[in-house]
DNA sequence: GAAAACTTTCAGAATATTTTGAAAATTCAA
DNA sequence: TTGAATTTTCAAAATATTCTGAAAGTTTTC
């Protein structure tokens, strides 16, 4: 397999693998190509590689900040804006954990919150349907403790101190 | 607020929510409907409260099976399959993990690996980009054993020791 | 301040996903 | 068996998402 054709693959394979996530093909195909790429690249690098059009390269770069995964870079004589990913996996992807909590996880927690001060009545009915809201909340507030807590580690202390615990 | 107004407030507000995970968002709200419902529903009972057709039931059903969040139940003296929601959220919520790891993280693990083989020559080149390619397979790895760990562990232990762990 | 270089926006087109509903398949009781 | 009850399938319709490209906006240069 040529360099290239691994290159190709990789990129191919992260937009496939990206739309399960619920993220957009494009999107990370762009974030694999800047993951990839040595040098930083302008959108129209991109959408020459990519073979899409510039609306689109756009959009997906803005998105990409968003997350964090990426960064807008000025060159010294250059008018365009070139651009360049976090390099460091465990970084971005301690990013990506930060990111979803904010987006998936509170929205859960504050409409259970909601809902709970809602029902007020203290029939068995209501006890039994708060019952559920009450071990989603519990549910949803581990899972963004946890993440909170991983995303806040460091690289070595993930992958030394944290996995020996559990051994 | 009514508890009915609550409970569809629930329902709709998961289904919602759900589209942000790259969850369908009928497939969800049956979820949901099942949750609350103290008794099993049958499919058609389903179609009339969430106003969807029969076929988008049938599959969406199948789907939750897959998941393990729901089982049939055929009772006793009844032609029609009814359907219950596994009321143990930390269960379900253990089950999502075991079933995203599955569908979300092995593939990652395996396209990794094929393409890390696949790349024989050693160029400096060939050693960049294997240097990503080797970093999100430890990122992948490390939130793959990361969710094993936590799907196999208990609700008791999750909530007292590990939070107990890291406060 | 005008023009060139570039970025952003967004309505419509293209694509992808979800839903419907009726036909086919299956199950079960008699 | 037969046929009524039920479930499953799947092509077409509806809906939702993504992408395009040209126009509008912005920034920089001279």
């Amino acid at each position: 397999m040529e360099l290239q054709e691994a290159k190709d693959r990789f990129i191919h394979t992260w937009g496939t693998l990206a739309t399960q996530w619920g993220i957009n093909r494009t999107m990370s195909q762009i974030h694999a190509l800047l993951l990839l790429s040595p040098k930083s690249l302008n959108a129209d690098e991109i959408m020459e590689e990519l073979q899409i059009s510039r609306g689109n390269v756009n959009m997906n770069l803005r998105d990409l900040m968003s997350w964090g995964l990426i960064y807008k870079q000025l060159l010294p004589g250059e008018r365009k804006e070139y651009f360049q990913a976090e390099k460091d996996i465990w970084k971005a992807a301690r990013q990506i954990g930060r990111e979803r909590r904010r987006r998936e996880l509170s929205p859960i927690l504050e409409t259970m919150e909601d809902i709970k001060k809602g029902v007020s009545d203290n029939s068995p009915e209501s006890a039994e349907f708060l019952k559920v809201v009450n071990d989603i909340y519990a549910v949803a507030g581990f899972a963004d403790n946890t993440l909170d807590l991983v995303t806040k580690a460091e690289e070595s202390w993930l992958t030394s101190t944290f996995m020996k615990m559990f051994k």
